[in-house]
DNA sequence: CATTCCCATTGACAAACGTCGATGCATTGA
DNA sequence: TCAATGCATCGACGTTTGTCAATGGGAATG
């Protein structure tokens, strides 16, 4: 039973210096376009969803395969990528890896888009 | 004197249904994954954030491709990306196309990515 | 044990992306 | 009318990305 917490931090100013306001250097925007680039794929963006929507805010992979039409194989490629970003906490249960939506992630995000 | 509006509405609803909360379909997460890819790129969020500051909260081409350290067809390029996404709006005036962030857009994705 | 199940990883391949230099079209100003 | 300026677009290029089928390692089950 591992759980393997998010890459990045969660504290706002760590991860998500917000986009105007004032200008970025090229390390925060690196950072910020990181999260961004993870959410830029559409299977991606309904794999969050249907995390969420699952029943305790959990998924296994092969809950997602299904719903998305996609591979095992790539399907647990979206997700590495959504972990690497910190969009997701995975935690390994037996046979059994679940995925969390990381909700402070999304959080951080949301406060670095507001103008 | 032509202003080039973004191609997707600033509604909520039409542009940027919530990830989470529900389980997005394939149109809605290709109309959120195409603005997030639009992000997915450290040179476009420096664009936003240098525009937002500079003067009267617009900027041409010629005032962008030295902070990035970009040529001008790759400033223009990533300047379409980001008006196709509905980021910045276009505004030509004479030689020049005076860009603007698209505030509304951001707010829209802002609350999209709220838990 | 042997088998089945879940998952990460690998190799392969086509498609998309980021960048440049060059070209061409308006607009401006001499 | 001519030269210079700002910008979009094109062709080319190397890199990254999304996908699959196949492989292999643990964990559960018989």
């Amino acid at each position: 039973m591992t759980t393997t917490l998010p890459v990045l931090t969660n504290d706002v100013d760590a991860c998500c210096t917000p986009v105007v306001g004032s200008v970025l250097d090229v390390a925060d925007a690196t950072r910020l376009a990181t999260m961004f680039k993870a959410l830029g794929d559409p299977t991606r963006v309904r794999l969050l969803s249907l995390i969420a929507a699952h029943e305790g805010g959990e998924a296994c992979i092969c809950d997602l395969t299904e719903p998305v039409g996609l591979s095992q194989g790539t399907v647990s490629h979206h997700m590495k990528l959504l972990a690497d970003a910190g969009l997701v906490s995975r935690d390994q249960r037996g046979k059994w890896a679940y995925y969390r939506v990381e909700t402070s992630t999304l959080t951080a995000l949301s406060t670095a888009l507001q103008p």
